[in-house]
DNA sequence: CGAGTTTGACCCGCGC
DNA sequence: GCGCGGGTCAAACTCG
């Protein structure tokens, strides 16, 4: 009875969510409940409730079946609602990230730091191409990559203060909240990014005897931007680099490589999976930095393949594991994303000034790297990866 | 003496 | 509600 009692409490919260929700997708109409099937699940509760026992022997049998019925009532909608929730969220989360993201580039794409942006702009083109080569063929709804091209963002130019305020907000708290951890050999360059730091805690975490260091940026004044670094527990030599926000001043050129690197894989998070692992090129592994719930992208650069995958020509397509949201399965992406890849391709290779900025971009991450006009070589004459034909 | 580090205490979110 | 663990704070400490 007990459980009745709860399960009808459960469903009158879903129904006043229902209803909520109905209101706001439909202000023209006057919801009506009992034209939903929830509604007549629960009309239909109700009316059982009332029914009057017609005999008082047969009435503990008729009231376990009449549950039982209830129940699997409730189970059946409670199924139809998690899916719809499921979806609304899905689709939420992509036009969210989609927005974040434009909102990014445009923040960029402000006058004074054209540096800044270009490099930023490169380094979220080589992961967009690695969205398009390999996730696209799985979520080809998430094209955040043709924002780039489209010329979307021109179209938010003319927004207001007011919104403009309200965009870097959300934008800045989405980037507080999701983080890029850096996994890499304790003597690599990338190790030292040359930022500021001032530590101000230091931790020994569950499971690893290593003490994690907490710092925040002193670079800038209130910069927001903090890092946990602690060597790996299974390999001491590792040390693993956890970036958390984006930094409010100007940063000299190595950090500002390594800012680009998390910005990138923060906007590859961005593309809707809670955390990202490159596999094989450039992670070997999922790693969880702390048991926050904040999302993480791992970046692994211990693997021996990390740098030769890139800076020879075997550019090979990055096996990629997504954890957090459900795969969809919707074929192959169109021929206009197709397009938009050599498009880019062909901007990168004809723009010296891209190009150079490129160049040094990717030789600041991998020391060894040959020069960007190789890889959209091979981008271009990959296409046939995901080509139906 | 000031800047940076250390370290124990505290806060808060999460799971049970 | 309680305990656990990660993250942060701030006083004490160190160093140049």
């Amino acid at each position: 009875m007990e459980g009745k009692v709860a399960l009808k409490k459960m469903l009158q919260v879903q129904k006043r969510a229902y209803v909520n929700t109905t209101d706001a997708l439909n202000q023209t109409e006057e919801p009506s409940i009992k034209n939903t099937t929830l509604g007549s699940t629960l009309l239909s509760l109700s009316l059982n409730n009332l029914e009057p026992p017609q005999n008082h022997e047969q009435q503990p049998l008729n009231k376990l079946s009449s549950l039982q019925i209830e129940i699997e009532e409730v189970k059946k909608e409670n199924q139809n609602l998690r899916h719809m929730l499921n979806e609304i969220t899905e689709h939420y989360a992509a036009l969210q990230n989609q927005f974040l993201l434009v909102m990014q580039q445009k923040k960029l794409s402000s006058p004074g730091n054209n540096e800044d942006a270009k490099a930023s702009l490169t380094y979220n083109f080589l992961f967009f191409l690695y969205i398009e080569k390999n996730i696209a063929r799985k979520k080809p709804d998430i094209c955040i990559f043709s924002y780039y091209v489209e010329g979307e963002i021109n179209n938010l130019q003319g927004t207001s203060q007011e919104a403009k305020i309200i965009e870097d907000q959300a934008f800045e708290a989405s980037c507080r909240k999701a983080r890029v951890s850096v996994k890499a050999r304790a003597e690599s360059s990338l190790m030292g990014d040359e930022c500021q730091w001032r530590k101000y805690g230091q931790k020994i975490a569950k499971g690893n005897p290593c003490p994690r260091a907490y710092y925040r940026c002193n670079m800038g004044t209130a910069c927001p931007v903090r890092k946990q670094v602690q060597r790996c527990a299974e390999d001491e030599n590792i040390m693993i680099t956890t970036y958390e926000g984006n930094h409010n001043h100007s940063l000299p050129p190595p950090a500002r490589s390594m800012a680009c690197t998390t910005s990138a894989a923060l906007s590859m998070f961005l593309s809707g999976s809670t955390t990202t692992t490159f596999s094989n090129s450039l992670s070997t592994s999922t790693y969880y930095p702390s048991a926050s719930s904040c999302p993480t992208i791992t970046l692994d650069l211990t693997h021996p393949s990390s740098a030769s995958a890139i800076s020879s020509n075997h550019f090979q397509p990055f096996p990629l594991s997504l954890h957090g949201y459900p795969q969809q399965s919707k074929g192959l992406p169109s021929k206009k994303n197709l397009d938009l890849v050599d498009v880019v391709c062909a901007a990168i290779t004809t723009d010296p000034s891209l190009k150079a900025v490129l160049d040094s971009a990717i030789s600041s991450l991998i020391p060894d790297s040959h020069n960007i006009h190789n890889h959209c070589s091979q981008l271009s004459s990959s296409r046939s990866y995901y080509d139906p034909s």
